[in-house]
DNA sequence: TATACTAATGACTAATCGGTCATTTGTCAA
DNA sequence: TTGACAAATGACCGATTAGTCATTAGTATA
């Protein structure tokens, strides 16, 4: 395990340097100081690294974003700490961010495009949450508008810390971009994306978190866990799931166990969402 | 120079739906009908061939979105036209957007970002350009702000035009976003990026047109010109540069005559902003 | 020490790449 | 019809690729 992330973290490092398609095994094994055996021990493909890749490093920030948004109650600052913990990340993991979001390497590959866009779509909910929670009945019309505005900041601020390493005032740039966003919010009239066109924006991903996702998902962590708490708990919501039995403080309480170890809070983000918690 | 544009859009289409460095040389050829001899008979190499792409489809971006910001001089309607002509030309050249602008495949080629990164530089400035226009004094603090902002709403709103083909309203989109640009000018008082922090943003690109890059380019196209007014007019813009003569109405007259064909657009584009005209 | 097992190696293969060049094809004027 | 020239071809080359597998190194148990 700790074999897959050495070599996913130095993949990252090449495929920011040199792109995906030019990055070989063999210069990956190298920095990593292992054989090419090895690495197809950790990886089946080069393929499934790619893959792999995506689901540590987009699954982090997904998850960042939406502990914000649901975790700050107030309403002065949470635009504030959105934007900063948007722009904490594109700085901390500023070559995840290259590879992952601006370069979109992986656009060709149906599957890879599939699992980003679905990520986007992950965090699109956070937003739009966000904003219902701020704006509720004030922002109807023009929400997802906003929304757009919104990501399309992120897209445009990200520049300056991915293609450059100068010191940026994180602070600033959080506030001058939320109160950018409140304007927007409360001045806009005119909007563009309305609920009609909706179904048709929203991407081929699974709206709803359906049942043997989680099931398959919790299914192929439970070995993985060593635990007890943690097996325990996992042991206890899939059959939760399967039979529904407890209230949903218990419920709560075993995804709240899984969200204490960073490896498990994936897993936790999804069953939260599968229990409406 | 019909075989390179065939090449070139073929290439294009290849590119969009796998990517540069998956696309073989082979495959191009195929495509075109051509043996692989051939194609190296219109390029010298595969990199040669993409960097006359960048050129081939990013000028034609830049420069309709020139004419529209220079050319529209009512304030009223200069915003909603700047976004129609934008979000065309996505339209439009949906395949060629989603290889330069939203992939950046070509991140890793430092010669090719730099080319990339020069035209969105020209895009910026002319931005700024209607920005100033517009507002004028008012936005002395925050036209850079804006100018970002504008720049994240058309990443943003790209998005609808690249990964889907459903039928949008051009003039309701303009318009909202026009009105979100005048709304985020007018209310925007916390600015980010300051005056002091702009030269650190700007790119390694020439800042003004030099003029050697000016004679070059003309010394290249001298010889392509067929029609003996295009010639003449290049000869005696070339001659000017060396020796200044003539004054600014027979400078823009002779610019105008090359601004006429597409073929050198980008000539025009270029001579003209070498004599600040 | 001997045995059994896994982890790790790197030489190897088959395929594909960008690029070359001797050869063929097509098109003129003579 | 011939000869001269340019346009076009595709077999071929060396280099590189993803992926394999017989072999070795390392380690724990008996």
């Amino acid at each position: 395990m700790l074999k897959k992330q050495l070599i996913m973290e130095k993949a990252l490092e090449l495929f920011s340097e040199q792109g995906f398609e030019a990055t070989s095994v063999q210069q990956i094994t190298d920095r990593c100081g292992i054989s090419k055996g090895a690495f197809y021990l950790s990886f089946k493909t080069k393929d499934e690294l790619v893959i792999s890749m995506v689901d540590y490093y987009l699954q982090q920030f997904i998850i960042d974003v939406d502990q914000v948004v649901r975790g700050t109650y107030n309403k002065e600052t949470v635009l504030v700490e959105f934007y900063k913990s948007i722009f904490q990340a594109f700085k901390d993991h500023s070559a995840s961010a290259r590879v992952f979001f601006n370069e979109k390497v992986f656009l060709t590959k149906k599957e890879l495009f599939h699992k980003i866009t679905a990520y986007e779509a992950e965090m699109s909910k956070s937003i739009l949450y966000m904003l219902e929670q701020l704006y509720q009945d004030q922002l109807q019309e023009t929400k997802y508008d906003v929304m757009y505005c919104i990501k399309g900041f992120m897209k445009s601020y990200a520049e300056l810390f991915i293609f450059s390493d100068m010191p940026l005032d994180l602070e600033q740039l959080a506030k001058s971009l939320a109160e950018k966003t409140d304007i927007i919010a409360h001045h806009t009239t005119i909007p563009f994306i309305t609920a009609d066109l909706v179904p048709f924006i929203a991407k081929p991903c699974e709206q709803d978190v359906s049942k043997d996702a989680v099931l398959q998902l919790l299914e192929q962590n439970i070995n993985h866990a060593e635990d007890s708490i943690e097996k325990e708990s996992i042991e206890l919501l899939k059959q939760e799931i399967e039979n529904p039995t407890y209230g949903k403080a218990i419920i709560k309480g075993l995804i709240e166990n899984l969200r204490l170890d960073p490896a498990y809070h994936w897993i936790a983000y999804v069953t939260a969402k599968y229990f409406n918690i």
